[in-house]
DNA sequence: GATGAATGAGTGTTCATTCAT
DNA sequence: GATGAATGAACACTCATTCAT
């Protein structure tokens, strides 16, 4: 019966991966303590062992989101090797990917659950200040390559990570996604002043 | 005290009320039917002679924020006299000011509560459908008119407006907003293709 | 709006009929005072100018049914110039069509609703006393023109009336139920020690 | 004070013994769980831990009371060396007895309780329906006996118990009830055709 | 007489959290 | 450490009844 030498840290991690699941199936708010510890196959105590609540849950699961979407994010798209054009171009194909890629299924599960809007929100705020240093290095290093020309490269971050974010949310139908990616990559560059045929 | 002295609707507003300013106080959540009861200091059983449910007074409370925040928009940026230009400048400004919009007070309070992330959310589900025809409808007249260049005007619509969105979620203190907001702007004519000093 | 020029115990009927009509349709303990009146087209409070209470109207609703069964079977089966069996026999078959008396259908569908059995109740309560002292009267009469047989008309009348009410509860398909009700009556002479082929 | 000690069935047996305790005094309607579990002295959601609703508890207590019943009646009656007419007066005398059954006070008092007649029916409906085979077995003993005779075993069967259970419910002082039973069970041996005297 | 808005006590049920074992 | 039975406050919602108009 006690065959359980697994340390505090991975029996954290179980509960938080149960969590996770069960939040993608039923919602956040509908799920309840009870309905996790029986998905880990624990006792309803043992939850108390490893969290202090069930809010503490909920921010374990977004933050190991948060870690897993920006890891997977950051090593793609962090290449100071490459020019800040081919990054952004590269960026704005990751943010598109970011719902397919391998083992974020079920992180888009959660999100997507209608009754998670709030998880989703937390999220994003957990990221866009991540995003923004990346891309406002990008911009930065376009400044000085000479292929963008913005005043306010902060200001400039936000209103391109803004938009290429918005155009995702689109209403747009899968076989015209990647038509829509271009277009928004496209507008991205030009915000940020690049001329596409010139240089 | 005063029955048959009000109409149903002006009772449902009175309660609508009662409920949107408990909600700023305490978020969506943690606001059970009693304390709305309590703050219009009604019966609890009279809430449910104008409301169907909590989820009702909810739905109702953020019905008439978008509607607040709608007219206010509307009427000031659907002006098809003006240039292209103009109302995207317009709409930019406007954009921005809904928070300090006279009465908005309410709603900046609930929306910003931290728990009603699902709120707020639900709202800029309502509002982003009815802005984007509005902004694409600036930017078929801004290529109309020869001041735009963009070759798919809805996606175009959705990056300026998430861009814009943005932008005022950015991390600017009140003192440096004029400055953003003019940078903003500035980038959403660019993206739209618009030269500043150009014809 | 006021041609309803009805007296008070006309008003009473309607909202009896009402209230009869929505018990047989959603069970009386599910049935709300809301219901009865907005089934009889009045304001809620006109129901308490006519009813104390709802259990008023349950227990006006049940007394109306039990007249209304016993008129009919009473009529029917009060006929003393004929003999002990055929009484007994016209009594056999009035209980078994009962039910499909002419304007006895709301009746039935109250009774028959699930949630009934307590009205069923309180109404074969109100039903036996009256009965009894019929079925008594036939067995007594019987017993005087020399074909019944028993020690104690009294018991024998409750014995034959509770026999032949339990074969109605029989789980017979409607097809055998003459045969069944063939099958009660003959056990019900034989009860009373009528000898069939005999006198 | 002492969890863990008792197990599961005994709990819930300790709960349906409060909730029929104070079903007999307030009847089942009058009752609510918050009722019962004050008289079992555990807490509002103890009660969820054993049965799934009120309506749970209900059942829980008729079928209980079914079993105690029935218990006692078959092992009596059941008595397959003895003649058809010994088993019949058995029947008839345990039916009787059935109230006054040691430990069967409690029964009676719910039943007993005006507003329980729906319980009181629920169960008659349980019950029937498992007494009609051990009638009917005795009719057709006694048929192939050659004491009984009827051409309808089934019908019969709901014949006699019906009379039977008729006259237990008939107005008798105490003191006459031995003299009624005994007027009862000599007419259900008749309604079966069988001759006193004869044989 | 009639109205129907208002009342508010009462209901069944859920669930995060505790703690004796 | 692990258990899971026990807790009890909290909740959304119902409805018989009242009463000012």
């Amino acid at each position: 019966m006690s065959p359980r030498i697994v340390d505090r840290s991975v029996r954290r991690a179980e509960l938080a991966s149960a969590a996770a699941s069960v939040f993608a199936q039923r919602g956040v708010a509908n799920t309840a303590v009870s309905d996790i510890v029986k998905a880990a196959g624990v006792a309803q105590g043992t939850f108390y062992l490893y969290f202090e609540s069930k809010d503490d849950v909920i921010l374990a699961v977004v933050e190991r989101m948060v870690e897993e979407m920006f890891a997977g994010i950051e090593t793609a798209a962090d290449a100071p090797e490459s020019s800040a054009v081919e990054r952004m171009r590269d960026l704005s194909d990751l943010l598109a990917s970011i719902e397919r890629a391998p083992g974020a299924t079920e992180l888009v599960d959660i999100l997507h659950h209608p009754d998670n809007r709030a998880l989703h929100d937390r999220m994003a705020e957990h990221l866009m200040p991540r995003f923004i240093p990346l891309v406002e290095s990008i911009v930065e290093q376009g400044v000085a390559e000479g292929t963008f020309d913005v005043p306010d490269t902060h200001a400039a971050a936000w209103f391109v990570l803004g938009g290429l974010q918005s155009v995702e949310l689109m209403d747009t139908p899968a076989a015209e996604m990647p038509a829509a990616l271009a277009a928004a990559t496209h507008l991205a560059l030009r915000t940020l002043g690049y001329r596409e045929g010139a240089a």
